[in-house]
DNA sequence: GTCTTAAATAGGAATTATTCTAATATAGGA
DNA sequence: TCCTATATTAGAATAATTCCTATTTAAGAC
């Protein structure tokens, strides 16, 4: 992942936007958490670690990174909306108990239903990206 | 489904739960208007069909009614939450254009799934249950 | 390096969804 | 019919998110 700020600066840039402090700062706050922080923790770590922001620059920021498709959100059964930096495909866990997010990567799963797509077509619709729920609990 | 009251009183009654008209107006609510309504349109159906409700036993019904495993939650990618009266296993396709939700049952894929999981254990993890979640758009 | 301007941010008010509270009402068993 | 635990009401409170407008700034042009 993109862990430095050089990097960070150019996947910004890389897609048609300007490369500002607070963009950089939110992007970083994402890779650095990790674990689908909600936009409270962003602005807390971001205003812990560096500098002020405003709490609508963070909504704001999110959403762009959303539409550009460098970050996902992620669903919640909560009403929190929670943001991902990875953008690979993969899916998550969702522990009923402790309300944890984790990612779950399965190339073969995804091979399994990719071809299972690739034969079944659904009717009137076009399938986009395919995301696997797990609900369940981590055994500690 | 149950459509008609005197099943709905029975599916709550059956729950262990007091059979109250707000919670049959809800439930009822919820198989009319299909679609996986937010509690706000539910509240509107009601107020416009019957009696009046407080906002708070909406939500109040919708959460019992949850735990009773009557109704589930919906996920989605905006911050409302929706309610499903098919608590079969089911998936569901989500527009990103008209941010529709529509119903999606695949007994084949579902077959598919349960048979990698047997053979493929996540470390750490119990499997409650797999949703799949298809996004793309619906073709007119 | 300076200028220019469209785009971004700050700060705070406004909105929306949801939860809480305490007072009152009621379902359903005794 | 009475009793009581449970449910509902209305409205206040909270939390997440959006909106608004004045100010600032990134980055391309000069």
């Amino acid at each position: 992942m993109k862990l430095n700020i050089a990097n960070i600066r150019n996947t910004i840039s890389t897609a048609g936007l300007k490369v500002t402090p607070q963009r950089v700062a939110v992007l970083e706050a994402i890779y650095k958490l990790g674990n689908h922080p909600t936009a409270d923790k962003i602005q807390e770590y971001i205003r812990g670690e560096h500098s002020n922001i405003a709490t609508g620059t963070i909504y704001n920021v999110l959403e762009t990174l959303t539409e550009k498709g460098i970050i996902k959100k992620v669903l919640t059964d909560k009403d929190v909306m929670r943001y991902d930096g990875i953008t690979e495909s993969h899916h998550h866990l969702y522990c009923r108990k402790t309300e944890k997010i984790k990612d779950y990567q399965d190339t073969e799963l995804d091979e399994i239903i990719r071809n299972y797509f690739k034969k079944k077509r659904i009717p009137n619709f076009e399938v986009d990206e395919i995301k696997i729920q797990i609900n369940g609990k981590f055994k500690k």
